[in-house]
DNA sequence: GAAATGACGCGTT
DNA sequence: GAACGCGCCATTT
């Protein structure tokens, strides 16, 4: 049938790069869509987390540009997200992670390898 | 087919 | 850094 949802391949992408992401790192969501392969798509991803059936999926990961928590503030998933977050030892505050920066512009070269650069 | 919605991003103020 | 506004994409009504 029916291609019910947006293409497979794409969606299989974004969920085996969001996989990729290590434990204890972080990464957006625009940066998981460009990584997979779809620049601009980075609601496709949200979209795609909040149906997500997968428990073994790090959802928690994902976060905004900004590195902000998505959710917002008290709210269930809000807490969940911290409390996975710093679990893995990643430091919350203010519902912000403490980080991104400094690897955000060299995590997915770091991470994944370099992609448009060198 | 248009309008509304949502785990977004970016530039401005 | 926070608040606002506009743009973009995909699904739903």
């Amino acid at each position: 049938m029916a291609a019910l949802s947006a293409d497979a391949s794409a969606v299989a992408r974004i969920l085996a790069t969001i996989r990729d992401v290590p434990h204890g790192a972080v990464a957006g969501y625009g940066q998981i869509a460009r990584r997979a392969g779809l620049p601009g798509r980075a609601r496709m991803v949200a979209r795609l987390l909040a149906g997500n059936d997968d428990p073994t999926l790090p959802w928690h990961r994902i976060l905004r540009s900004d590195g902000r928590i998505a959710f917002p503030p008290g709210s269930k998933g809000y807490l969940e997200q911290a409390r996975r977050l710093r679990a893995e030892g990643v430091a919350v505050v203010n519902g912000r992670v403490r980080m991104p920066r400094l690897e955000a512009d060299d995590l997915d070269a770091a991470l994944w390898g370099p992609l448009g650069k060198p």
